[in-house]
DNA sequence: TTTATATGTTACACATACTGTAACAATTGG
DNA sequence: CCAATTGTTACAGTATGTGTAACATATAAA
């Protein structure tokens, strides 16, 4: 999955989970209301679980509940979560011997790109998951 | 390639472009400094030449040269030649019917990619290849 | 204790994309 | 005509992604 498919399928997820909650929702459930195959839930929420915004539980009347409060979850904690690579990231290949002409480009490309991941992750950070909920008139039932 | 290592190889041969302005400079040329095979280098610069950031000559004693001062291209321009998708785009499978639901989360995040695309050129758009330059102590022998 | 149901992880076949290189037509200057 | 060069296509080999299945582990309820 790509890291906007994946960050789509997890906002979705956790919509899901803030309205229901906390009634543990299985994969299964949140396979139905997205789309995505449950096995693919399963794989993106544990990143999640492992996060701790969201927790699980095993065995019959399982499944995932949220773990925090939809205003104090941002996106950029949910693409942290689920993102082990950067967006924009230099991977450069490191097969041949560099020059050190070669060296201080990487150098100054890794900057320029961490630069622009923190510009990203910023506008991710000022967005919630209650925005997300207010934007698509729903509610949530998670109570603090 | 990936979009930020297009991006490094193609400032990397605009940078030697600046430097050795006017003197054309073959592919081979700038596989040399680059270390990145010729036949990159000219799909790569194939795209520059179509957005007119430079321009070639084939046969003898040609190759690949500098159009526009290096003050006045920004790592955007370049980005935007290179580049047909976007760093941050949103490829949902369209393989199964899409629910209203579906939709509308799709352009929710459609409209957020794009924001977040359009911080990415913003900052790019304002190093210029003549700042780069600069940074490595380089000079242009490009005269308006 | 047994059964049903979940998660979390692994596996796997299939498809798709990427990579590095070669080849070659078209073009140009000498 | 010849040598050099771009611009494009091709191609084999590799890597990555995709969708699904399978299953060990865990848990709650009957």
């Amino acid at each position: 999955m790509s890291a906007s498919t994946k960050l789509y399928t997890a906002v979705r997820s956790l919509v899901h989970l803030a309205e229901t909650h906390p009634a543990p929702q299985s994969s299964a459930q949140i396979s139905e209301v997205t789309g995505i195959h449950s096995s693919k839930i399963r794989k993106l929420l544990s990143f999640m679980v492992k996060g701790n915004l969201v927790s699980s539980e095993k065995g019959n009347n399982g499944g995932f509940i949220l773990n925090k409060a939809p205003k104090q979850i941002t996106l950029q904690e949910i693409y942290c979560d689920i993102e082990d690579r950067k967006a924009f990231h230099l991977d450069v290949s490191q097969k041949y011997k560099k020059s050190k002409e070669t060296e201080d480009f990487n150098k100054y490309f890794l900057g320029l790109f961490s630069d622009i991941q923190i510009q990203i992750e910023s506008k991710m950070s000022k967005i919630t998951l209650a925005d997300i909920l207010k934007n698509f008139n729903k509610t949530t039932s998670f109570k603090k």
